[in-house]
DNA sequence: ATTCTTGCAAAAATTTTGCATGTCG
DNA sequence: CGACATGCAAAATTTTTGCAAGAAT
């Protein structure tokens, strides 16, 4: 189906590929401001807010609103290079998507810090899992939370202080 | 650890005798809207946000202010008897907690309808994965998204005519 | 009596929308 | 040129908070 992503380099042409395909298929324009938030994503390629990207972008191009963040993160949304979690409630955070590739999330409770893992056997269950109920398995998210190894240590040394 | 729940009354009494233990601890009181709101989330024993909430107790308790919800399912999620979740982006969606046991959650794209399910494998590999971190695993959401049975034979239904 | 709670309204925080102007194709 | 996009400000949504008055222990 769709070809294997190995450099950083096949990754972009990936995702603009996939970006410009919807663009065109929709009747949709390339603008400056679609390029510098695309980029921005690609380069800071981790979990980030519409007003991370905003306050971000803001030092480079003050005149850049957020409205625009918010249309450009939809549309970058629905063209399937970004896919959108809630963490923490209340506020939506994006992150770029691999082709025919899912990952889920540890949340720290403590420090918030999010750890990436990919788990076949989890993936397999969940499809049969979507088969039994008769649901046709589009996406899923699964994040556990806990607490990270480091906090672990710290509220033991408490303990002992 | 905790006794089975085999009956709804068992349920109700496990549901109160967490909370009264958790206000007790924290020296927080019994209140008529504190009683009024848990005796509604039992009763209504689904998905519920907190408008929901208000809007179906302003009717008999039209004194009852929304913020009281909010403090109140504050209350009830730290007492350990309700979860809380977010289906659906920039709102959360509150469920009764059950006593060593965990659903997760198929949820249809198109008719939005939420079908519980309990799953033994997903939980033990949930364990595994957090071990294998280094995570002390607190708690775990996993969500499936997809097109219910129903909707399926709809859309499947509409492509002939 | 003291501390906690409530209802109300105001404030926050996040996201969406209307509109005049600007830009892409 | 015409359709789409932008920036701004206003609005909409959901949730939180300050405060004076009321209720619980």
């Amino acid at each position: 189906m769709s070809n294997k992503i190995d450099s950083r380099s096949d990754y972009r042409s990936w995702f603009f590929g996939k970006v410009n395909e919807y663009l065109l298929l929709e009747g949709l324009k390339k603008t400056s401001q679609r390029t510098l938030i695309m980029n921005k994503i690609l380069a800071r390629a981790g979990h980030l807010s519409a007003e991370d990207l905003f306050s971000d972008l803001k030092t480079s191009h003050p005149s850049i609103g957020l409205a625009t963040i918010y249309r450009t993160l939809k549309v970058l949304k629905e063209a399937g290079v970004i896919e959108e979690h809630s963490f923490v409630e209340g506020k939506a955070i994006f992150e770029l998507a691999f082709p025919d590739q899912h990952h889920d999330h540890l949340v720290c409770l403590s420090c918030q810090k999010v750890q990436e893992f990919i788990d076949n056997k989890v993936e397999e269950r969940q499809k049969e899992i979507a088969f039994q109920y008769g649901f046709s398995l589009k996406k899923h998210t699964m994040n556990l939370f806990g607490y990270c190894s480091t906090c672990q240590a710290q509220s033991a040394l408490k303990l002992h202080s």
